[in-house]
Parts: structure tokens; sequence; C-alpha cells
RNA sequence: GCCCCCGUAGCCCAAUCGGCAGAGGCAGCCGGCUUAAACCCGGCCCAGUCCGGGUUCGAGUCCCGGCGGGGGCACCA
């Protein structure tokens, strides 16, 4: 590094003069060290299970309630951390350090997130192969955190890409293939749906007690051959494999999920333009969780804000399909007369307003269209085309053409073109035109809508443009306000149902006039079942997981193909299938924008490997292996199991059963729920819908199949904010060393003299501004780096870091110092005495507040009280032993190396780690007297002393005595007191 | 366009059920210590809570409408 870092600044660093005991980063640093290592060797931290041979410290059996933190996964990128990563992993350290000495048995330990692109993309550009940088970026990690004195219990680390676990995630995705969705068993704890065995499946195909999916009624399953038999199985398992379309980033050389796709219809990593392919490839069955990926919800403790994503990006909407006939033109032939269109819709209730029908351009109804426009067409609708096959063509070219970049900078200008076909409203009888426009998207619902201009903006937009009848079925209390144009959405009665001038042969006997929103709509769904036009349905926007990637760096799938090109498993005994060597990991990619351009797996390239000889039960053969690897979520949708049992090797389950349910089941402490699960979970706020949804979906599947027992995997999560900073840039705007600048707020900022500007940003490179741990366990040590990371503020709200305030965080820990070891002779200076009563309540009250703050997860606060203490413990003339020692406990989980120090000093040869945190004695929690405020008229007009018991009479009585009081209410007469005894007197003249 | 979160001292942030606007830190100022400076110690200064209404005896806190900042979703029928 070129530029002086944080180290160089230091004050301490630089006299010669200062107190040979002083608590200077550099004996922080050696107290430590030296803690770091007693903790190793006495396994501080190991977290008893209550069977095996993972025990506590010594040996240890479990005890107290069992408390399960964790950390989102770190992924050990080349950069190493910056302050801000830690964030997370302090705030839990506290945490879970607190619970231990609050007796509880705290499970907390962190492996690493170690497939993926970042370390394959490194790994291309030096040559080395993947799994030699993530090793050596999981050890950079490793070092870093170890230093932070985090309290993991570190039998139970491991890395996402050790055989030892990528055989479990290879068996998960079996368990998942070996499924299937019964969407009408009974779950054990109630509620229809859940994952069963494939064999089952076939079983009751068998015996004729289940129709065959995708054949006619009737169907005898025997009557079908092996491979038929097989294709109706393999349809519908959980992990599957079809032609459909999928998101293709040829300049990232690999298919993506819907959720790794940005809105503008770019990948999320690498930014590159994404285009929907059909391609065959492997899916996970998420839809068939999706209602309860939606209700579960309400069973676990999340931010609201996680919670509206997900039921947000799962898209559940009720409403109906509804069945328009298609009639042809009037010299049309019999054979187009039957057709029908299915649309959803959210809104029955405003069925007589359907005024036309749109379709999404590639939707099957447009393969045919009439010859000619009939009668009535309209000059608009045409697109200037001489019959509906031409222009039905031209906008289907032209919508084919579109990228979904151009589709989404084109939404809200509606195009479109009526495809001559002519519709029949259920209700109304009367004929309706049929559009097609790229507005409707044939992958949500049915591809097809019915057009309510009256009651739907976009309708309205669309009727506007092409001169198409609106007829409003729905009107606000009192009519439409005055002025109103467009679409009337909100609430309100239902009108023109039918309407009044719609002659004397109605076309239907369901009359909703005069009915809410909601009623009419069950009226019109009861109405359409009743005679077999729709029925209410409830759609979803979420779409199966893509789970296939053309990647080297993941999980290989354990799957072959045999000579029918059917997939089977590989034998559990047979995992892991390790990754093969091939000659060139660099995925194949292509220029960016080459749609026509296919995904070509790297494991295909090693042929010794892809072809392999097989003895699956009948007899050696051929099989041709499967050569996509798994998406990076594979590996983190299941590794908090792991924790639990990170040894486990050839077995039945994933996880020892008598674990899960000690530490994940429901209710398996006093604060998990019904639905169990990780206690506290805790990481940012980017993974709202993908981690968290995908890991979700598996453990659904594992508890479905019997394997977990908590119906949720993460009971309580926590989205801690970002911890950013300044960057300045120079009068080019190009950016300066954020660490060389000089000047304040109020002075301005200059480096080298010239005058620079300040923004807020993320830390990074390219901002010259990232700070990193390492700079500040040298330049103050890890104890104070901690206690300023937690007393910024809030642990979910994002703020700057600011290296300039760190000191102040430092001062405390040497102020609390000082007040148990002599700065100038390294003694222990506390007295023996008894504390004064005024000291034991600021002891206590500082317990007190401190335990709540902890409790709710306020270290920022909690450290204010404990400076305040210190302050108060500083001015004394000696510090009683009574009164610092519960101190110092209470520093422990926040810095609790020179906490640990400063305990033995104090004659404790035994680690504070599970010492009990202190309690506070309710006797010295009350005062003698109280301040009452006296208010007149909601002022401020006087102060009265009193007994905080004091009655609410007498209290009365003082305050209408009070001078000041007196003089304020200037002899008028008191029409109220309000009495909050003891600290409140109002009265009102 | 729709939805969510946040605006308190120069800066980062507290404030229980609606009850005295300040816990803590940074910066600043004054003093002590020091040959001097830094460190350290003691003390001080600093906002009426983004703006406008409303409810209430009483509003930073609740309600309505704006403004500013951040985030999510976005032609999803």
């Amino acid at each position: 590094m070129t530029t002086p870092d944080a180290a160089a600044q230091t004050p301490a660093a630089d006299s010669s003069r200062e107190p040979a005991f002083r608590y200077t980063p550099a004996l922080a640093q050696e107290i430590e060290l030296r803690w770091q290592d007693r903790w190793e060797e006495r396994g501080t931290f190991h977290a008893a299970n209550p069977s095996g041979d993972l025990t506590g410290p010594g040996g240890a059996a479990p005890s107290g309630d069992p408390y399960f933190i964790l950390d989102m996964f770190p992924y050990p990128s080349g950069a190493g951390l910056h302050v801000g990563h830690p964030l997370g992993y302090i705030a839990t350290d506290v945490v879970g350090r607190y619970r231990m000495m609050q007796g509880d048995n705290v499970l907390h330990a962190m492996g690493f997130d170690a497939f993926g692109l970042p370390a394959e993309q490194y790994a291309v550009q030096t040559g080395e192969h993947p799994r030699v940088v993530t090793e050596r970026n999981i050890e950079i990690y490793r070092r870093q955190l170890r230093r932070m004195g985090l309290a993991h219990d570190q039998r139970r680390t491991f890395a996402t890409i050790d055989p030892g676990y990528v055989r479990w995630t290879q068996w998960i995705f079996l368990q998942i293939f070996d499924s299937w969705y019964d969407a009408d068993a009974v779950r054990p704890g109630g509620g229809k749906g859940r994952a069963r065995r494939i064999a089952e499946l076939r079983d009751e195909l068998a015996a004729g007690t289940r129709p065959v999916p995708g054949y006619p009624a009737g169907t005898d399953w025997a009557a079908l051959s092996v491979t038929e038999q097989r294709d109706v199985l393999d349809s519908q398992r959980l992990a599957y494999v079809d032609e459909s379309p999928v998101n293709w980033a040829p300049g990232l050389g690999t298919v993506l999920a819907n959720e790794e796709v940005t809105a503008d219809g770019r990948s999320e990593r690498g930014n590159f333009p994404v285009f929907t392919k059909a391609l065959r490839q492997w899916k996970m069955r998420i839809t068939a969780y999706a209602d309860r990926l939606t209700d579960d919800l309400e069973l676990i403790d999340w931010p609201e804000k996680v919670k509206s994503m997900q039921r947000n990006w799962i898209g559940r909407s009720t409403g109906a399909s509804v069945r328009f006939d298609v009639i042809g033109t009037s010299d049309d032939d019999a054979a187009g007369a039957g057709e029908q269109v299915e649309v959803f819709t959210t809104r029955p209730d405003t069925l007589f307003g359907a005024t036309f029908m749109v379709v999404a351009p590639e939707h099957p109804l447009l393969d045919e269209v009439p010859a000619a426009w009939p009668d009535g067409t309209r000059e608009a609708w045409t697109g200037g085309h001489a019959t509906p096959a031409e222009a039905v063509a031209a906008y289907r070219a032209a919508s084919a053409a579109k990228t979904a970049v151009e589709r989404q900078a084109d939404a809200g200008k509606k195009t479109g073109v009526f495809t001559g076909h002519l519709a029949v409203n259920p209700l109304t009888g009367t004929p309706i035109p049929v559009f097609t426009a790229d507005y409707v998207l044939m992958g949500y619902g049915t591809g097809a809508i019915m057009a309510v201009p009256g009651g739907d903006d976009r309708d309205f937009a669309f009727a506007t443009a092409f001169e198409l009848p609106v007829i409003y079925t729905v009107l606000p209390d009192g009519g439409l306000p005055e002025g109103f144009e467009g679409a009337w959405t909100g609430d309100g009665v239902t009108v023109n149902s039918p309407a009044a001038d719609a002659g004397d042969i109605p076309a239907s006997d369901l009359a909703i006039n005069g009915l809410g929103v909601a009623e009419a709509k069950a009226a019109t769904i009861a109405w359409l079942e009743a005679r077999g036009i729709g029925e209410g349905t409830i759609t979803y926007r979420l779409r199966d997981w893509l789970f296939s990637r053309q990647r080297y760096w993941g999980e290989p799938f354990p799957i072959v193909w045999d000579e029918q090109d059917r997939p089977v498993a590989i034998p559990e005994s047979a995992l892991p299938v390790d990754l093969p060597d091939v000659p060139d990991y660099a995925p194949r990619t292509f220029d960016p924008n080459d749609q026509d351009s296919s995904p070509e797996a790297p494991l295909g390239r090693n042929d010794d490997w892809v072809s392999v000889t097989l003895d699956l039960g009948d007899g050696p053969k051929q099989y041709r292996r499967d050569t996509n690897t798994m998406p990076n979520w594979a590996g983190s949708c299941w590794y908090y199991l792991r924790y639990l049992d990170p040894s486990r090797a050839d077995a039945d389950t994933v996880v020892d059963p008598a674990l899960d349910a000690y530490w994940m089941g429901p209710n398996h402490n006093p604060e998990s729920g019904v639905a169990g699960g990780v206690d506290l979970y805790v990481g940012g706020v980017e993974h709202a819908v993908l981690h968290l949804l995908y890991a979700r979906f598996w453990h659904k599947v594992l508890f479905d199949l019997g394997f977990v027992s908590s119906v949720e995997p993460f009971g309580k999560l926590f989205n801690q904010g970002y911890i950013q900073a300044y960057a300045y840039r120079d009068a080019h705007g190009f950016p300066v060393p954020a660490a060389e600048v000089e000047g304040n707020e109020t002075s301005g900022y200059t480096w080298q003299g010239q005058s620079v500007a300040r923004e807020y940003g993320k830390m990074g490179k390219s901002l010259k501004n990232v700070v990193t741990p390492d700079e500040m366990y040298e330049a103050y040590g890890a104890d104070t780096f901690r206690l300023y990371e937690m007393s910024m503020g809030p642990l979910d709200v994002s703020r700057p870091w600011n290296t300039r305030d760190v000191v102040g965080s430092q001062r405390f820990l040497q102020r609390l110092w000082r007040n148990v070891v002599s700065e100038d002779t390294g003694e222990t200076v506390v007295s023996d005495e008894v504390p004064s009563t005024e000291t034991l309540r600021a002891v206590h009250r500082a317990i007190a507040d401190v335990t709540a703050e902890m409790a709710g997860m306020r270290p920022n606060t909690a450290i204010a009280k404990l400076i305040t203490l210190n302050n108060y413990l500083t001015s004394l003339d000696s510090v009683p032993r009574a009164a610092v020692e519960p101190l110092v406990l209470m520093v422990a989980p926040l810095a609790p190396h020179v906490a640990e120090e400063l305990w033995e000093r104090l004659g404790h040869p035994e680690s504070l780690a599970r010492e009990p945190f202190p309690v506070a004695d309710p006797q010295y929690l009350v005062e003698d007297t109280v301040t009452c405020v006296v208010q007149v008229q909601g002022k401020v007009r006087g102060r009265l002393e009193v007994p905080p018991s004091i009655s609410d009479a007498d209290l009365q009585a003082a305050a209408l005595a009070e001078p000041n009081v007196v003089k304020a209410m200037d002899g008028k007469p008191v029409r109220k007191v309000i009495v909050r005894a003891p600290r409140l007197v109002n009265v009102v003249v």
C-alpha cells in the first residue's frame, strides 16, 4: 500500500513516555491473540450435542435451552474482508456470547459457500484451479475472522466444496428427484399437499387408483411401454428435465433462474443480456409449494419487508378462469366454430364490462386466423394489413424480435392488432373482437385476458388507442368523481351487470347489480361453475426453479443417462460424484447478444468421465453422465443442517433426527415457535427471494419426506444494515484516497491541498475508500473494532464508516482498563470495600438497562449504558470490586478479550464465557425520591421531589400548591387535573 | 406508476404506553496535567425534532397532505 495506513496515525504508538501498562493497541493485540489461543485450547465455545461425540467444553453434556445462531454463509472472495462485512458476524457473536452467559446452550459456527462464479472467473484469469483459489481464500477469511474473536464452535466448520458435504448436497438432490407432489395428500400437521416417494406414485398408477397424467381417463398403466411409464413418472418428479423457454445468457455461457434475472432482462451477475430460449434443462418443482411458501410466512418471525418481497415474488392471485367461445367469421366453416379460449381474471365481477379480448402473441389461437376481416372491423384495428393472417404474422414477428429490454422500455405504450377472431361474452352474448398484444404475457395465467377497459388501466389505455367501447361495471358511491377519466379500479358498487338497456332477451340470468366487489365476485364464480363456463382459480407468478448451469465450479448432478436417453439416479453408495478434471474449465461464452448460441457444459470436455460403465442392478451397462452442474444456491440450501451434525457420512438421513429435534424442532426452546427452525438468522436483505426462498423450498421437501421436524428452516430472520463509507472525488471526478482526505463537514474537504467533493456509498476498491479489519486490528485491536461497529447505530440501519470516530470506543476500553489496572504498575487496583448505595444503584440500574438492551438486540444503546456506568466509576476515588466485576461481565459479549483479561486479573481463573450474566437487584432500582413534572396547559411550570409511592391525591395537592404553578395558573379556575403519579401532573385551566 | 422504510445538535445516534427533547460517541471550545504538544482528566457549548394541517390536557411519538433520502415491485390480467 502506498498510502499511510491507519496504523501509522495511531497516537499511542509514538510516545515513549506512555505509562507501561496502558491499554494500547499493542497491549490489546497481545491480550487478544493470547485469549484466542486459550479459547481454542480449552474448547470454550464448543456447543454440546445431546448425543454423539460433540460435547461441550471438557466433555460437558448440554445444559440450558438450545439456541441456534446462524450467519449468512460467507462467500470467500479474493478481495478479502472490508470492515463492512463482519457487522452481522459481530452482532451474532455478541448475541451468542450473551445467551451463553444467560445459560443457553448456544450453537454458533461458520462454514463457507465456496462453489460459484467468482472463484471460477478468478481461476480462469490466473490459470489456477478453482479449488486452489477457493481454498486459499477460505484460509484468508478464517484468519481474519479468528482475529475478530468470534465465539464459534470450530469443530463444526466446513465448506460446500468438501467431498463430504457435496455427497449430501447430491443426496438431497436425489431425494427430490425421487419425489413427486401429491396435492391432495394430507400432511401430518394438517393442510393438504406434500411430497411423496415416486415409488408410491408408480404403485398407485399400477393399481389404477390414480389416473395416468397426460393420458386419457381410463388409460391402463400396464398397457404403457416401459419407456412410456418412465416418461410419465419422470414428468411428475420434483426435480425434472423438460424443454421449455428458459433464460439464456450467452455472455455468461449459462442458463439462469428467473430469480437471477433483473427486471430489465439482464443477468444479476455480470449484467449480460438474457434471452428466452427453449432448452432442455433441469428444473425443480418449487411451484408445487407456492401456497405453503406463502402461507407459512405467517408462522415465522421475519422482517415484514422480506415477507412481502417473497409474497410478491410468489405472486399468488385469486380469481377465476373463464372460457369464451370463439366464433369464426360469418362464412367460416364449422371446424373453427367450437374453439374456446380460456382467460384468467382476478375480477370476474367485471365480466359484463368485457368488451374485447387480448391474447399473447405466442398464443396457439393465432396459429389459425380467419381468412378475411369480419364485418365491423375498424380501420384502426388492422394495422393497415389486408388480412388477419398478414396482420397477426407481422405483429408476431415484430414481437418476437423484441428483446426483453425493448419490451420493458415499451411498457405503457400499447401496441397490438385485431386477429379477426370474435369471441362471445358468456354473460351478454355479445361478440367481442379478439386482439393480440404484447402487454399480455404467455407466461402468466393462460396467456389470454378478457379486457375490461372500465376496470383496468392497461385495458383502458388499449381501448383508447384502438377505439374500443368502455363499459363501467363498478362505480364508487355517488358515481365517478367530477372530471374523472380512465378505468375505475377502486372499490364500489356493481352496475350495468346486466345493463338496463340489454333488451328483452337477457343472455344470462346472472344479476349482480348493487353488490359490492367481493360479493359480486363470489356470485359470478358460482354462476360460472354451475354452468361449466369457468371456475374459481388461483395463479402464481412463481415459475419452477431452473436448476442446471453450464459451469465447471459446482456440484455435478448425481445422474446418468441410459441408452433410451432417460435419467437414472446414481446409487447413494456411489456418492459423491466428484468433479472431473477437464482440459479447460472456462465456460464457453459467446457474444453477449448472440441469441442463436447454445450452452455447452465444461464437464462434457472429459469424454472418459462422461462415458461410464455402471451396474445399476441389471448388469454393467454404458451410461452417459449428466454434464450440468448445480447452481451456487444448492450448497446454501441446507448448510444450516450441517452445523448440527458436521461429520455425518454414510447414513440414511442427512442429519441425526435427535439433533434436528433438539436444535431446530418446533418449540425447541421457549422462544421458538410452532414452525421451529434456526433461532436467529442474520444477514443482508439481498437474498430475500433467492437463497431464502430456495432454502425454504428444500426444507419443506425434507420435511415432507420425514428428514426434518421443523416446518420452516429459519424461525427468526434479522436483516442487518450495510456499513457504507464516504468517498471523495477531485475536480475531474476521479476518486482520491479517502484515508488521506483532510477537513470536516463545516470546513470542507481537501486532498493534497485541492478541494474534493464528498459522496456516500459502498466501500470498494474503485472508490478508494476501503478500510479492512486488518488495519483496525493493527491500529486499535479487535475489541475496539467490535465495540465501534456495535455502537455506530441500530443493527438494521445502514450507516457510514468513520475511522475518525473509532477512538471513542478505544477511550472507553482504556478507561475501563484503568478502573481495574494501574497503568503505571500493572497492579490490580480495585478496592474490596462495600460500595456505597449510590454506587450500587448505578450498577444495578446499568444491569437492568443493559440486560433489556441486549435482549432486544440493541448493542448500541447497551454500550451507551456501559459507558455511563464506567464514567461514573471513573469519578470515584477508588473502584469497588463489587461494582466493576458486573461491568466487566457485561462488557464481555462486546469486547470479550479485554473482559477476559480483566476478569482474570480480578482473580478468576476460569473464563467468563459461561459466567452468569449479572442480575439486577430490584432493591437498588427504586429511588428515594423522583422528580415530578408539573405542567400547566401542557407546559412545564414546576418540579417536585416526591416519594415514588405518593398517591394521586397527595401529588395533585402538592402540585396545585407549587408556587410557580400557582403563578402560571394566574388565578383561573382549575378545569381538570391529569395525574400520572409519581412522574407527572398536568393542570388544565 | 404502486408498495415499504427513514428524516432529532456540525456528524453518528438515544428518548418505555403519547408525559421534562438527550443516554453514548465524534468534532468544537475552556480549564487541569506537561518545558511544550499529544495522550489523559474535569467542564462547557450545541437541536425544539424536514414542512403544513389535525387529534389530544399534552405529539419527536398517533392521523392526513406535502418535501427530501433509501429500498422493493413494475404491462402479472
